[in-house]
DNA sequence: CCCCGACTGGACTTGCTGGTCCATTTTCTC
DNA sequence: GAGAAAATGGACCAGCAAGTCCAGTCGGGG
């Protein structure tokens, strides 16, 4: 969706084998960068690990380590929300909300210390408007599914009606987003179950009166 | 304090002028990360960015670039907690916390969208434990400032005694974290101001009943 | 003032890695 | 089934950047 303006015209041309190949050099570098960094990891080491040939790399990402990077951090990008799917779809009632919460820290225990979009982010990130483009979309992809979750409960009369669905949105994702990078440094999930269960906390205190920690 | 291990013993054979160019080589590789990016820094950049020699960089750091790279991150690491003084130390009052809360913006907006710490961390994170602890201790003791503050709010009658300081500092810390990170990506600080607006208006909705967004 | 060790300069080596090239095989299309 | 286009294999190249080395200067303590 984001990298569609240079290579398409190549996408076109691809026949199914194309595809395949294509789809596990993506796969396996994903892989590749999440278990070792984009720092150390060769074009070699994706080679390797997708057993194929410099020639294919470059076949399919004709501008080199960069574009195939982006093609990286676009599949992990996507797999963020659909990882919190169905439960971020309908964030309408209490329990909804902690089902996406356990699902959330599920999610990120699981993946442990490696950092896919950040190390990522940081890899292409100066260099072009693309891998930028990819996290801030995702970004407003995620904090507008919040905010619809909370409208939701608004209209539900969970939480007062006063509350500023997409500030307390963006305060959410902050939260989220710094949870999991403190996560990656200490791997402590401490403070990301701290930020989405005070976070909750807030929203369901925002009705009745005292907070109940 | 974390790099004290290895190569102390030299930091006590070391000259008045040659402690002069050891701190200008930090600072001024500090100053090249933060505009260019680790992953594209070369030595050859903080040589001329110093004016230093090769020979120079290695004398001082014997163990090459990771070992400098790590100097530079605890560097970067000191300056953090540095630049929330005094508030961060006096966090006892609402206005306290106002001009904390204004200070850490401005912070982080006037540094933009270049990363210090998150990039070093993961230019030298995997490779050893040193930058990890770096980051830790770094978090470790932000948070318990933040606890000791609300502590002081608490004992000023100011937050709900029920209050657990160390989860609520946790959740802060977390938001805080989110917010920078998200304002790399973006360049938009809206996030870190709502993550820090939030946690404010959970603590003070604490104590009286309804939560004033 | 002299001498040893700290300090500095910069040429050189070396390994690696992204990227190129072309020859060969497979696959689609007509 | 034949020709073209796509897919694949792997040798090869070039540049760069980390790290080495030694020769020379400086500086301070005895």
């Amino acid at each position: 969706m984001v990298e569609g303006r240079h290579a398409d015209v190549m996408q076109d041309s691809l026949t199914a084998k194309g595809r395949a190949t294509r789809a596990r050099i993506v796969e396996g570098a994903a892989g590749v960068l999440r278990e070792q960094g984009p720092a150390v990891t060769t074009l070699d080491d994706i080679r390797a690990r997708t057993g194929t040939s410099k020639s294919q790399l470059f076949h399919y990402f004709p501008q080199g380590k960069d574009q195939l990077l982006l093609a990286v951090a676009q599949f992990e990008a996507d797999r963020v929300l659909e990882d919190q799917q169905p439960h971020l779809g309908r964030l309408d009632t209490w329990e909804s909300w902690q089902e996406w919460r356990d699902a959330v820290v599920e999610r990120y225990e699981r993946q442990g210390d490696e950092c896919p979009l950040g190390s990522l982010f940081l890899q292409v990130g100066r260099s072009g408007p693309g891998a930028r483009a990819i996290v801030t979309e995702l970004m407003r992809q995620w904090q507008e599914d919040l905010a619809r979750g909370i409208r939701s409960l608004r209209e539900n009369g969970l939480v007062s009606p006063s509350l500023d669905a997409d500030r307390e949105a963006a305060a959410l994702l902050a939260g989220i987003q710094g949870g999991v990078t403190i996560m990656m440094s200490t791997g402590d999930s401490t403070h990301l179950k701290a930020a989405l269960d005070t976070a909750v906390a807030h929203l369901r205190a925002s009705l009745h009166g005292t907070a109940p920690v």
